[in-house]
DNA sequence: CATGAATGAGACTTCATTCAT
DNA sequence: CATGAATGAAGTCTCATTCAT
């Protein structure tokens, strides 16, 4: 039940926050751009950290329902154990990129949000890592039926992830690479090459 | 001819800097943690901005000449073409890795300074990728003898770069892992399977 | 519709840039004497140099205001040309002085407004200048009726800006010879007889 | 006896006095300027105020010198008492605007420091005033030969300070007047007209 | 729900001056 | 005589937050 000028807040404040930087922007302004008085901004949120939290709940939530909704009707099964799983997993990668570039703005905050050092989570907590909790599962199958490599959980995760920032950050700085096939197939084909059994 | 005081407000700037973030780092407390009057900061540095990026070209000249002078001598020849690129790109990964865990402060610094968006610089001209430069030689190298895949090369340098982060991030938050020879050898054999061709 | 707090600060604002000067008085120190937080002067004003600005607007207003109208109705209209031109400019000279001496720090604010290097105007859009613009129109009247000597006009209104701050500087250090008419006529005479054509 | 680093300090300081203001200007920034350590300037002058105060008498004594020294000689002698006297005077006063326009920097100094608070003296005090001591003799005179109105000394004084103020000023703002004869002569007459008894 | 004037702690920075070399 | 690193008080300005309307 987000009131309309709630809601101007906290999209001003993602636009803000990205331009520069969450600490360096000022809620006076945030409310000015947003056309409210500054103490409503507080009337919304008793804090600035209150209002910086929300936002970054809301903007996980979204991430990890569009990421685990959308992703499933997309696996093209097939009789082949490692076509299936291949198919799985980059039926998430591909969400999880698509999601990224058609929201720049608050991929960014989420970003931003877990680097800071006033919210610094570890990143066992991170959203991208939480998110990506059916990966787990995934992975252990894969590990099982021999088409994965058999290294520890931890370190697979953290590859997963950080492929995932390396491949988003370079689309987002220059989307023109994410409409060439050469770039888009390439990622993710680094990403299951990491994976998967030495020949 | 760095003056002692000015080291100290350095070495104090660095320590504060990782513990509290660079914003909320105020001048005042770096000078008085080093045992200096306020204006003698700005008396070595005109800025506080100034202080930030005078920390990080030292830092970042440090990683760089680490890297490059050290690796050198420990790359194993062979008459094998394809063990001797992994041999050199192993020894740099390695001396990557060792720099980072010897200089934890001033890894966490430099991963600051990179994400605080009042730096914010462009990827492509951070210190990774550019202390790396000798990396673009080694694979393109490679990918001419058809030992790493034909990757564009900006895709291939982004997947180096963040790998490198990864393993070191999770080195640094869990120490203990950095022992492990499965933690140590896993990361650079995903790393290096996401480089080489398709089988 | 200025709010009271506003109003306190521009008061204490002047009195103490007269006794201190502009640049000697801290805005801390004002916002204090005003009884106001040192937040509130920069919630009213941007700026130490807008506050100044806006303080110096309000007086040069001011004082245009009280010459302009309050003039008119003083001068006594003659058959003779000569007399009625000089009862003109008599009534605005007496009206300018008059001002002068019962807004003792307003004038002195404004004289040093008008030398401070930081806020150096040219000597052309002086408040002085401008509001006695209407100067203009009587000299040009009185050189074409061969009253007044038939000098460069800038010279003529610098010397009307000049001998006005020479007779106020006089009378407001030194109150007691304001109220004899040795000065005051005195005064007129000579501002009178350096305008007139030569006998 | 100055020594030349004394001398460097003293005309850059005459130069940023000018350009930005007395109070504005620091310290460190003229000993820089000047070519010079910040210890020199205070190893000459135990304060600022008295780099200032040296500086103004400095100046002051150069131009009572120079209206007192060069003037004498220029005065044309005649039968006539009232010519006599106007050629004294006019002597003087072009000696005192060509030592203005000669030495625009330093003019510009003595009306800075004249106006500032800090160093205010009471006009009866001031360079000009005293410099122009001598005109209190030719006004007496004057006076009692019936050639200049009665007026009372103070008032006249004021109104020689002045107008010279008034002329120097325009003429430094804008030097091209200086060389028109109807701004020169112009200027005099209205003094002289201003002095004179009326016709 | 909404407003915006008011607050005051605290941030960054400047600057005249000192002193050991 | 000359140097310039060092000092710390003081100045300007910012900002999260409160509260009366």
């Amino acid at each position: 039940m987000v009131t309309e000028k709630k809601q101007q807040i906290l999209d001003t404040a993602l636009l803000l926050f990205v331009e520069q930087g969450i600490q360096a922007t000022a809620t006076a302004k945030i409310a000015k751009q947003a056309n409210v008085a500054t103490g409503t901004l507080f009337h919304h949120f008793s804090n600035k950290q209150e209002l910086v939290v929300t936002l970054y709940r809301s903007i996980k939530d979204e991430l990890s329902q569009s990421i685990s909704q959308d992703s499933a009707d997309k696996v093209h099964p097939s009789d082949n154990q490692v076509d299936t799983l291949k198919s799985t997993i980059k039926s998430y990668w591909h969400q999880a990129i698509e999601w990224a570039m058609s929201h720049p703005l608050k991929w960014q905050f989420l970003q931003q949000f877990a680097n800071d050092p006033q919210f610094k989570i570890s990143q066992q907590q991170d959203v991208m890592t939480s998110s990506m909790a059916f990966l787990v599962e995934a992975v252990e199958q894969g590990q099982q039926q021999g088409v994965l490599a058999r290294l520890p959980m931890p370190l697979v995760l953290n590859y997963c992830h950080y492929h995932y920032l390396a491949v988003t950050t370079l689309f987002i700085e220059q989307p023109e690479l994410f409409q060439q096939p050469s770039y888009q197939d390439g990622a993710f084909q680094m990403f299951w090459q990491g994976l998967v059994t030495k020949p």
